[in-house]
DNA sequence: CGTTTTTGACCAGCGC
DNA sequence: GCGCTGGTCAAAAACG
């Protein structure tokens, strides 16, 4: 399945006022703008998807169990056990934390995706779902099948839908990305080689001292899918306040920015439905634990979408569980696919985008 | 002033 | 040991 083609539909539907869409809209949204100087934009994503890449070797030895679900085709395969594991700082980063603790709970049942060892990625990655379900037969261990760090850190993969690739979008060769709750600065990106992509680091800002880090790069083959692995954890519970205003302006700020911004404010409709999907993100998942294929709408907040989040921020003025509230009602009424467990508003910004969706009329 | 992004340079792990 | 590659550092520039 065209993964392009059903973004664009979302994006269609989206504009004529339908919930689920508007979410769906979110995945082709740009998140932000990135910096000023940046690299020409990746090849077309369809050259990208045939790169032959040195992963593919380790993807086919690879077991699993584990679907990732791409925005559009779902690829199933094994994934150990023991990499299925629920992190707290992931949980946290989906809107775990902040919230009554029966919801957190409920919460982590329905983002009990977190695939560790890249083996969500490794779907994304895929341009072949054929070749990985069925799973191939149990190949014999590789020395290095797991995606871990040379310094044999065990990381965390996630894949998220991204936003199309945006030619003249900056940010990481025209990255845009979704951010979580946490407070990420970006110090560092490098062309990969075998992917058209460059690979933007970040590291956690929210407090000093904190070790987690996070790598975020397109799919190698499937452009609209965004991997994001996480190392480390944060030795913080939370986003911690901060000025996020000094620095962070800079990747939203810039002319072209403004002039989208312009343009896309001559409809009202359109407008508030921006301001919203263009704050969150929406994952199609699979609960790995159980095998079940539950797809579960998570739509996790994004502060500012790339790496200057503004995780301190967050909640401004508004109760989370009552947003919650508010959303739950909302997502009951109209998308029973979807519950009150991932749906967040992480700032005053995004939720006045969504409680407008939820009482400004507008057709859900 | 505090923060961020960008980007070239540097360092370390791995394979040959 | 050497080269390749990935990951990190740090200076410069920019923003509110």
């Amino acid at each position: 399945m065209d993964m392009e083609e059903q973004a664009n539909a979302a994006a269609t539907a989206a504009r004529e006022g339908d919930l689920a869409d508007v979410v769906a809209r979110a995945n082709s949204m740009p998140y932000s703008a990135g910096a000023r100087r940046q690299a020409p934009p990746p090849p077309p994503p369809s050259a990208a998807a045939r790169v032959m890449i040195p992963y593919e070797e380790e993807r086919q030895r690879r077991p699993a169990n584990v679907a990732c679900g791409g925005g559009g085709g779902q690829v199933t395969f094994e994934a150990p056990p023991s990499t299925v594991v629920v992190d707290p700082y992931l949980l946290a980063a989906a809107g775990g934390y902040g919230l009554p603790q029966q919801q957190q709970h409920q919460h982590q049942q329905l983002l009990a995706f977190q695939i560790s060892e890249h083996a969500c990625c490794a779907a994304a990655d895929s341009d072949d779902p054929m070749r990985i379900s069925p799973p191939p037969p149990p190949p014999p261990p590789a020395p290095h099948h797991q995606m871990i760090t040379r310094k044999n850190d065990v990381r965390k993969v996630v894949c998220i839908p991204a936003p199309p690739v945006m030619s003249n979008r900056a940010g990481g060769g025209g990255e845009v990305i979704p951010s979580d709750l946490w407070a990420w600065r970006k110090y560092g990106q490098k062309p990969i080689k075998g992917s058209p992509y460059p690979r933007g680091y970040y590291r956690c800002s929210s407090s000093k001292g904190c070790l987690a880090r996070k790598q975020v790069e397109r799919s190698r083959s499937d452009p609209n899918m965004l991997v994001i692995t996480y190392t480390a954890e944060h030795n913080h519970p939370w986003p911690m306040q901060r000025n996020v205003l000094a620095g962070y302006a800079r990747a939203h700020t810039h002319a072209a920015a403004k002039k989208q911004q312009k343009i896309s404010s001559s409809s009202s409709a359109d407008n508030a439905a921006s301001s919203s999907s263009s704050n969150s993100f929406h994952v199609e998942q699979i609960n790995p634990i159980c095998g079940d294929q539950l797809p579960v709408s998570c739509k996790m907040p994004d502060s500012t979408a790339t790496a200057g989040d503004g995780g301190g921020l967050l909640f401004e003025g508004i109760q989370p569980d009552e947003v919650f509230a508010e959303l739950e009602e909302l997502e009951t009424d109209n998308n029973p696919m979807m519950t009150s467990a991932n749906v967040y508003g992480s700032r005053g910004q995004q939720l006045d985008a969504v409680i407008s969706m939820r009482f400004g009329g507008m057709k859900l």
